[in-house]
DNA sequence: ATGTACCTCTTTTTT
DNA sequence: AGAGGTACAT
């Protein structure tokens, strides 16, 4: 599309929004209005009047969105014309701006990042060590009390000789001795770096003279400061955003980022965009229905040109394996009779833990689905054990990825000279990997852990070498070392089924895929590319490109729309979960589910269950007390019996037999 | 050092 | 019901 239709196809208020460049902006945009069309139009118009591409900094939260962005700029104007713009994560930017100041913290220039999985095997690590083997804390527990710590600057405990706070902070002195950082500490080193040197910070405010956020309301207080520290004088800040689809206040998401968003910016140009170009005005109407709940929000009232539609169904049924069932039936008709694309369906629930059954079932049907979400595809087995090698190569510090590799595959370094190498190290404020080196400990075990290390020492420092060699190929690399260590035969070894085997040699060949495509396109290195892979917590290359239904959770689903979408076990404790009533965030969940509806393009169907499994047996259930605020004008009530209890109807039994006929001549 | 059998805990949501 | 971890046996 060239620059001058993509101003066109923008209604008048969007079009005001990608005008006003100069200024602080907020704009609101509710479900479906077409924010991301406003602010790809924006920076190419900006690109089109002569303002540098490299002056222009967006800020998105995932990288499915930055690279979304940055393809439909590309788009609109000259190809390269919106290379040098930087459309990034926060998390990334982070990383961009402490690779060349961190130094200036006290951390080392190679630091490493740690996933949340790395972060919570640290945790582990030293929650049993204080405690002993019957650890009474939780090591998830733990991190989502110090991410919550970091993310608000509010003391983890209100004692400061509990347990928590010790874990917390003998956490943060590991983690630097360790050199890396974790997901929070890049926000708040970021902001650090630039707070306390003010030569760094005047040097990226130049840098950016025009400053983008999408999805704003999911800011957090870090945030918002790093926006602070980078916004110069001229104010040049435009932050995209929806307050009644904020779902991510658990995770430290601030919604008064965008309710008080004038006490941070003054004089704010706000602009509403309420024309919704997704749904049908049934779902509207249904959705605002139950946002109206909501009291603490900006008023906004959706409408659509897409005329009625039908009326939502909600549909009662007497367990999740039924639910499964029908819901696989009315794909099937959808499919059949309706002629859509299994691409155009979608169904949602409130918990990964729910889509197990539904996968099961639609397998049983053989249709085609994706899983989106769930474990990502960094987080697998046999891709953490080849990160944990390269990450180890770069930085001999790592504790964390030394322990994950030293006995993967065995190499004759048994649990109890870790257990040794790893007290050796603590008793002398030293890494794991120099204990190993270290003479003193060598001397200390028999001759054959002796050998069996020296080897291992030897294999690391050879790799370590062209590791940092920065013109060789960190890809080709991989793959020596793969074969070097057998680690073929060692994954054959530890799966139950050859399919299993089959899907984590394909996994580990999509690795290797990636690192060559990475080598080629960037310069930044392997340790670019174990930057990017440990910021890339969404799965974008995972399963969204595939074919087929798609099973998300509500959260996963926001900013996308599906022409038919379902929404299972909406049940008083699945949604609202019971764990949110318990932390009194009712609201959130309201606006989750408000997500969930404004998913729908034009079929919407809500589904409850009687009963459901928990821990193996099964509960009563009520429905979701949401129910009761939904708009029964725009709803179909019915029960499962009472649908099953219908006969076939006339369009099922012609399809069949349409069906018949095609085998029949095929 | 590796494999097996039992035992436990799990279910929010994820950059 | 399932996964993952521990303990014990080989």
């Amino acid at each position: 599309m060239s620059i001058n239709k993509g101003f066109l196809a923008l209604n008048p208020p969007q079009r005001a929004a990608a005008e006003q460049i100069y200024g602080p902006v907020l704009i609101l945009a509710g479900a479906g209005t077409g924010k991301t069309r406003v602010v790809t139009t924006r920076i190419a118009g900006m690109l089109y009047n002569g303002i540098p591409a490299s002056q222009i900094l967006a800020v998105t939260f995932t990288n499915k969105a930055a690279n979304e962005m940055r393809e439909r700029v590309s788009d609109m104007v000259d190809e390269k014309m919106a290379d040098d713009a930087t459309i990034c994560t926060f998390h990334s930017l982070c990383v961009r701006i402490l690779r060349t100041c961190i130094e200036r913290l006290g951390y080392k220039k190679t630091f490493s990042i740690y996933t949340a999985g790395d972060q919570q095997g640290l945790l582990k690590r030293i929650i049993v060590r204080k405690l002993g083997k019957d650890e009474s804390l939780d090591p998830k527990m733990a991190s989502m009390m110090i991410s919550q710590a970091k993310n608000t600057g509010q003391p983890i405990s209100d004692r400061e000789d509990s347990l928590i706070n010790e874990v917390y902070q003998t956490y943060q002195k590991e983690l630097k001795q360790l050199n890396a950082v974790d997901f929070d500490d890049l926000l708040i080193l970021a902001v650090r770096g630039l707070k306390e040197n003010p030569d760094i910070q005047k040097e990226w405010q130049r840098r950016f003279r025009f400053i983008m956020v999408d999805e704003f309301q999911d800011t957090n207080h870090l945030q918002m400061d790093l926006l602070r520290l980078l916004v110069g004088q001229e104010q040049n800040i435009c932050v995209v955003g929806d307050d009644d689809q904020s779902i991510y206040g658990w995770r430290g998401a601030d919604i008064t980022n965008i309710l008080d968003f004038e006490r941070f910016f003054k004089n704010p140009k706000v602009i509403k965009l309420e024309e919704n170009y997704r749904s049908t005005n049934r779902i509207l109407r249904l959705a605002n229905s139950l946002i109206r709940h909501n009291i603490d929000r900006r008023e906004k009232t959706l409408w659509s040109s897409k005329g009625e539609g039908e009326k939502i169904r909600v549909v009662s049924m007497p367990d999740a394996e039924t639910e499964a069932e029908w819901i696989v039936s009315e794909i099937l008709e959808c499919h059949r009779i309706d002629r859509r694309n299994y691409e155009d369906i979608a169904i949602q629930f409130r918990m990964n833990s729910q889509s197990r059954l539904l996968e099961q079932t639609l397998r049983e049907a053989e249709i085609p689905y994706k899983l989106i979400g769930g474990q990502s595809f960094y987080e697998r087995r046999e891709i953490k054990d080849i990160l944990g090698y390269l990450g180890l190569f770069l930085n001999h510090e790592d504790d964390v990825s030394l322990l994950r590799v030293i006995a993967t595959p065995p190499r004759g370094i048994g649990q109890g000279t870790i257990a040794l190498a790893t007290q050796f190290s603590i008793d002398h404020q030293i890494s794991v990997f120099e204990a190993l080196n270290d003479f003193e400990f060598l001397a200390s075990l028999t001759k054959r852990a002796q050998n069996a290390i020296e080897e291992f020492c030897e294999f690391i420092h050879r790799y370590s070498d062209s590791a940092h060699t920065p013109s060789a190929n960190y890809a080709t690399m991989t793959e020596e070392l793969l074969k070097e260590i057998n680690y073929p035969d060692f994954l054959k070894k530890n799966c139950k089924t050859p399919e299993e085997v089959d899907i984590r040699r394909k996994n580990v060949a999509e690795l290797i895929d990636g690192m060559h495509h990475h080598f080629e396109k960037s310069k930044r290195g392997l340790r670019g590319f174990l930057d990017s892979v440990a910021l890339m917590q969404d799965k974008e290359d995972n399963d969204d490109s595939g074919k087929g239904v798609s099973l998300i959770t509500m959260h996963a689903a926001k900013g996308l729309e599906f022409p038919v979408a379902f929404i299972v076990g909406v049940e008083d404790g699945v949604l609202p979960h019971s764990r949110s009533i318990e932390e009194g965030s009712r609201d959130e969940e309201r606006r989750l589910f408000y997500v969930g509806i404004t998913r729908a393009m034009e079929d919407l169907t809500i589904t409850w269950c009687h009963s459901r499994r928990r821990y193996g047996d099964k509960l009563p259930c009520q429905p979701s007390s949401f129910f009761r605020e939904l708009d029964k004008e725009e709803l179909e009530e019915t029960d499962h019996e009472a649908l099953a209890n219908v006969p076939v109807d006339e369009a099922v039994a012609e399809d069949y037999f349409e069906q018949m006929k095609q085998m029949l001549s095929g």
